[in-house]
DNA sequence: CATGAATGAGTTTTCATTCAT
DNA sequence: TATGAATGAAAACTCATTCAT
């Protein structure tokens, strides 16, 4: 009973939704659990989200899309180093998971559900379309090494999610760790 | 039913067991579907294993056992360089993917599920040990970049596993850029 | 929320649940859905009905009272032979039922749902023994075939309910086959 | 646990959800009464019938070919007269009714539902068909009153499920009024 | 009075586990 | 030991009813 505006009880559906589904995955969190979670009745979830399937398809969808844009959105400045480009893009991939850390963690676990409808999987295809353009004008410029764009963006996702997945279940990553990570990605691409 | 010999009906409970595990996580798979896949009886999984937990245990610790072997031994020959030792390292990963590829993918996907076991989870870490092992020593050779060997293990890994999900979602990665792939990885810990 | 007027709104309500409990009967139908139908908020239907049994329970009183006066009243003439009588009756069923087809419909399929009240149900009972009147009247007379009245109440009524029924899922039956159905209907109890 | 077999098992439950769908509807009846009913797990029903709608169209569908056959298997001896044939089937209706009341009632009740799927209607048209049938041979033998097939069974079937209710609902009917009750509805469709 | 978002008890359905054979 | 039908506790989902606005 958050509230008598339903978009302020959607809002804590989605936020409680988006914490249990990163810590234990789609069918590993119950539906009155996300309720419990979000202060809410478990009727009212039914009245914001057709079914679970909806639910976590609104979720995917929503921070893929916010997952994009903080990353892409604004465009690096004109006249930078690709390698000050990356290194901003490592950044703010960065500063995205200090913000919302569960964030990260559910778009990584649900990646593959077979629960995704189309057109949720259609916004991370756009993501990597973009990526492989910048990587491609890289490569024109000789400043990113040559090889297929969407292996280098595997192995350089792959490397931020694998320190992130490390901070997430260990301790801390040192601030000095962090700080160097963004020369240690950058030389999986430097030509 | 594929014979009357107690061992091949576990082998094969265990065989089903990893597919379903790795393509649809714990919770989303069920019992009787591992039975079904396994062509056994529901009834006859428990005469195995007490429960759904002891499987999946049983599951990551054999599996994390074997990988952990495939990787570590034999160990590569004295006297070779760092650089060639990682490159045998980063081409048995790839082995062993090829070999197993369900297998890496049940690993990752059962990494962090709180119905692993203590003794399940230490299997990772005594892995994780050896591996630190042998970076420190690459980097009081100077072969290897000064960082906190988990970062170095956790990017690389990542690195590795964003390799294996591309190949494993989308087509096939062409066998030239499998073979580059280990020039990259090693750019990431290299001074 | 067609008017201020707090009968009209009742009006609305009645309406709307006759159409869905004739169409759907009464555990079919849902409280929100009756609301819908009328234009009302969900919460106005309790504002003028107890609960659902006592929406039903009113609706089933006021149309069984409505389809006994529109039947009964006003009484034939005097002086007519019975089974002029008779075809006046039949008549007038056939004439309630254009008007109202989904009270007609309502009133069989919610005959015996144990949520009515005693009191709905006497009306029912009064209805049946003044028709009992009429046929043992008949039957003095000997222009009604000697015979239980209520059998030939339960004969003649389900006959009608047949034409009714057939009308209402099929095609429409003819003009000519419904003005000959009343013969059909007096065969039944003519001696 | 009535049993090791499961078509015991699904006859009971069959039994059990004739019963109290007869008794309640299908929306008045809900899946753990029928399972006690049937003195079986509520998960049990679900191993025999996908879901509450698939077991009613089972049911729906086999007691309509039951009823069907009754009335119509064997056909009436040849050379009997067109009101010998009519009372036999009388008499069948009759007994099916006697043997098998709440099946009767069940297929009234759940003749219209919009959870009946299309081929559980078809077995209904089909009986339809094979009866106007039979009435056009007795109109075209001046044995049966000239008048649309569909409307003399709606009339003569409905004047039997009058009876039936009345049956049903009070105490029973005299047997000799039963017995009479085939002349009456004789006199429905006769010249 | 009217509203409609919220609720939670109740219904449908699933599935890990048992056990008679 | 193997089986798979049966089970019932738990999950997903519905809906009659309430109540803040």
């Amino acid at each position: 009973m958050p509230s008598r505006d339903p978009e302020i009880t959607r809002k804590c559906i989605l936020d409680a939704a988006l914490k249990l589904f990163a810590e234990r995955g789609f069918h590993g969190t119950n539906v009155p659990d996300v309720a419990t979670e979000a202060s809410v009745g478990a009727g009212s979830i039914y009245r914001h989200f057709a079914d679970k399937i909806a639910l976590v398809n609104v979720l995917y969808r929503d921070w893929k899309e916010r997952f994009r844009d903080s990353i892409l959105n604004p465009p690096p400045e004109e006249g930078m180093s690709f390698q000050a480009q990356f290194m901003e893009y490592w950044a703010r991939l960065w500063r995205f998971y200090r913000t919302y850390p569960a964030a990260l963690i559910f778009l990584d676990v649900h990646a593959h559900g077979d629960y995704l409808h189309e057109d949720s999987r259609m916004v991370a295809q756009e993501f990597e379309r973009d990526l492989s353009r910048w990587i491609a004008a890289g490569q024109e410029n000789n400043a990113i090494v040559q090889e297929e764009p969407s292996v280098l963006i595997a192995m350089v996702y792959g490397a931020f999610l694998g320190l992130v997945k490390l901070e997430n279940a260990n301790e801390k990553v040192s601030a000095d760790s962090m700080s160097r990570s963004g020369d240690r990605a950058w030389a999986l691409i430097s030509p």
